[in-house]
DNA sequence: TTGACATGCAGCTATTTAGCTGCATAATAA
DNA sequence: TTATTATGCAGCTAAATAGCTGCATGTCAA
């Protein structure tokens, strides 16, 4: 889970997915259009979201078409994030409110 | 957005909100313990989580005490990872198993 | 076979980051 | 006042990271 948060840290990966969403079964030269980045860099933030978990691939010749895999970011936001939101954390910042107006006495 | 997912990314600020979540107002003292770390590095993570409005803090006397945002972190989920999963990805998750089906005849 | 094309792999550099130490400041307690 | 306590601030080092270049490998097309 440690990597996807890191991979989802970096604005160039988050792009990439949103590309992948848009459109999948894209290819390394198709994704690194409109980065204004080399190749192989992209190359490496391809390699780092496939690692986790997030982006699997197929090769189709000479090309490497690339899928997204929504399954992390659903656990991630299942698991970790919907702790945060929900009825739970309403009540928490409410009480921080009430504690803060009693400091203000 | 950047800031909250790159404060996201590290695993020690996740233990913060973790303990944040759980029990709110605590100071830097408080937070410091368990982490296996100096106070000047968890004030560093906390300062962190701090510009990214994870957390809001109050000072009260010569204690800092930290309460957790949830806001950011329902942003996030709301406005990007949704996009991920529900049924539009489930759709397209699917669509990926039936083209890899397709390559393997 | 030969040339063009898509990708991988190795390595370099600059920047960021996570941890640390040391000292300063402000508030509480004796 | 004086000692203690909670925190801030500056700076240092080692490690990770993002971008690059150069070259190798494998596939398609002529």
């Amino acid at each position: 889970m440690d990597a996807v948060f890191k991979a989802l840290a970096d604005p160039t990966r988050r792009a990439l997915l949103d590309r992948l969403l848009d459109r999948q079964g894209q290819s390394l030269m198709e994704l690194v259009e409109g980065l204004g980045m080399r190749r192989q860099s992209v190359a490496k933030h391809l390699a780092v979201l496939e690692a986790a978990g997030l982006v699997s691939c197929q090769w189709h010749g000479r090309e490497k078409l690339h899928y997204l895999n929504p399954v992390p970011i659903a656990e991630i936001s299942r698991r970790w994030l919907d702790r945060f939101s929900g009825p739970r954390a309403e009540a928490l910042l409410n009480l921080r409110d009430a504690l803060q107006e009693n400091e203000h006495e």
